[in-house]
DNA sequence: TTCTTAATTTAGAATTATTCTATCTTTATA
DNA sequence: TATAAAGATAGAATAATTCTAAATTAAGAA
């Protein structure tokens, strides 16, 4: 259920953000846009050592630190593995993370209620929910 | 505020999880539990090259390893930072990042409520969650 | 077009937290 | 006291990421 996304829009949605649009950072946005499934940077690299002519492991980084700062990718740093995840999704949200195929789902931020007992002491400017668990066999 | 706990009780804490009491365990075992703040590898370290003759960065990492699988301790990766952290408290709870002391404060597992829809599909295993913010200016 | 400059990409070195390995030391016991 | 097992140690190895300096590409001016 990849999203199909065509190179006019993203290029259109990089240019809004002032990147310029290069052959890499339109491939690396367009997976992490609609093939990658939170992508790690090694997973990055590896789709674009089998669809795009040498590309350097360096660019893969910087260029998820382009996207990233230019807010249109977000990165997560998980307790689940020593690898940054990148995801498309931009909006507040949580992750849940799937014990038996390793695989990340996103969570609706309203999927958990954080009570309000800390508000008054502090102001919350960020909050992450990370829930594990395994599919109940039917 | 450390808490203060006697020798006698760290080792008997150590050997009722059949851990062999040696110093440097003790030691480790003592800072974590009542100086340290949710500690760092490299905090203990310090700490240990202050206040106990000689200890070896391989031995702090291998007595942190040995007490977390014990239960004594829990290790956390938070992503306010790159290092795990470790903590005294080993009952279910939540943790909350100071952005402004960059300290982190436990919270009480009821902080959260999960709405019941994940879990007529998932049987969750864990949940963790981190909050951040600053201290309102009063 | 051609030149110049700035931006981007690249390969490989450096960094950082952690783990591994092989050796030395300590402890417990036969 | 001898022997073996457990523990501690220094330093090498690993893995993800960042940095550096050089090479390439692209963009604008002459």
């Amino acid at each position: 259920m990849a999203k199909a996304l065509t190179t006019k829009f993203l290029i259109g949605r990089l240019e809004a953000a002032g990147i310029h649009p290069t052959a890499q950072r339109i491939a690396i946005f367009q997976y992490v846009m609609c093939e990658g499934d939170h992508p790690t940077a090694e997973a990055v690299k590896t789709w674009m050592d089998d669809h795009f002519p040498k590309m350097s492991l360096a660019t893969v980084y910087n260029t998820l630190r382009v996207l990233v700062k230019a807010k249109l990718v977000r990165e997560f740093k998980l307790p689940h593995t020593d690898k940054v995840v990148y995801d498309c999704n931009i909006k507040e949200h949580h992750h849940f993370f799937d014990e038996d195929t390793g695989k990340l789902i996103d969570l609706e931020p309203d999927t958990i209620i954080v009570k309000p007992g800390l508000k008054r002491k502090y102001r919350i400017t960020g909050a992450h929910v990370l829930l594990r668990g395994r599919r109940r066999s039917e």
